[in-house]
DNA sequence: AATGATTTTGATAACTAATATCAACTAATT
DNA sequence: AATTAGTTGATATTAGTTATCAAAATCATT
């Protein structure tokens, strides 16, 4: 619940861009970081809906993208055809554990795993601006039920 | 060119599933083959036009997948918004390197990664059925021309 | 080779996630 | 309060892919 910082960022990128601070952004903004944090543009207008009926799905669409472009959000994709934003602000980068039975995801980091990356890519001569590394399979509560 | 193998596969397949090797599915196998290792249903198409325009779109979606249940493609994402397939016959699993410049894909593997992989999973009590890792930036081409 | 049951095909409509359009509206500056 | 420039919501549009369906093709059987 943490959103002072959040919305400073906010506030900031829009002075600095000419761009305006409306409600619907506030109010976006807002929901978006108590919401889990792998959410589509279809699910926070969903959220919106009841709170918020006059905020039309392209506004979230907007927005959304704008966060991006304020270093507060970032878009994700798990293959499922659906483009995901995850919180962004002072969360390092990280991978992904997906449980493809509950949808769980779970965030990890190994620094070993990031430096066997770059030697990889070295060894091939490739330079690496940002990769993604995600791990498909069950969580402990899924593979236990079976 | 060595296309014995792979026919074999498919006819075997279609004949344990009670399925037909038409034509199409013959020519489209062929050409996938010759074609670089990451194409789309689009890009199939469009070089199909010039030899066999009687071969409809909706067939060469709908063989990609046939080819992906047979064992001889699979599915890729690489966040542009096509769906791509790989040769799958006789590759073993590999991740990727992507220059987002020409668009060039490398194919890698390392073994000291996939360890760590199992192991960060352990760590979190999950139990992998499949990754992903792409590195993205530019190949050593793209980098000393700019 | 002809038959017949079943699968496949191509044209096109439909679908879905996301973006573009645009007149009405609103925030921020004067 | 007026002005300017950005923003919004409804909706049309786009793009990749899938569904529909009558006509055509495959293949086992005769």
């Amino acid at each position: 619940m943490v959103l002072h910082k959040e919305e400073e960022v906010l506030t900031t990128y829009l002075k600095n861009k000419n761009l305006k601070l409306t409600n619907q952004r506030r109010v976006i903004l807002k929901l978006f970081l108590n919401t889990e944090i792998h959410v589509t543009a279809e699910e926070l207008y969903e959220k919106l809906k009841h709170t918020h009926p006059e905020i039309g799905i392209a506004t979230v669409y907007r927005t959304l993208k704008l966060f991006c472009d304020a270093g507060l959000a970032l878009e994700v994709q798990f293959g499922d055809g659906f483009t995901r934003y995850e919180h962004h602000y002072g969360h390092g980068h990280h991978d992904h554990l997906v449980c493809e039975k509950c949808g769980k995801y779970i965030e990890v980091i190994d620094e070993r795993i990031e430096k066997l990356q770059q030697s990889l890519a070295e060894q091939n001569n490739f330079h690496i601006l940002r990769h993604r590394m995600e791990l498909y399979g069950l969580c402990k509560d899924c593979f236990c039920k079976k």
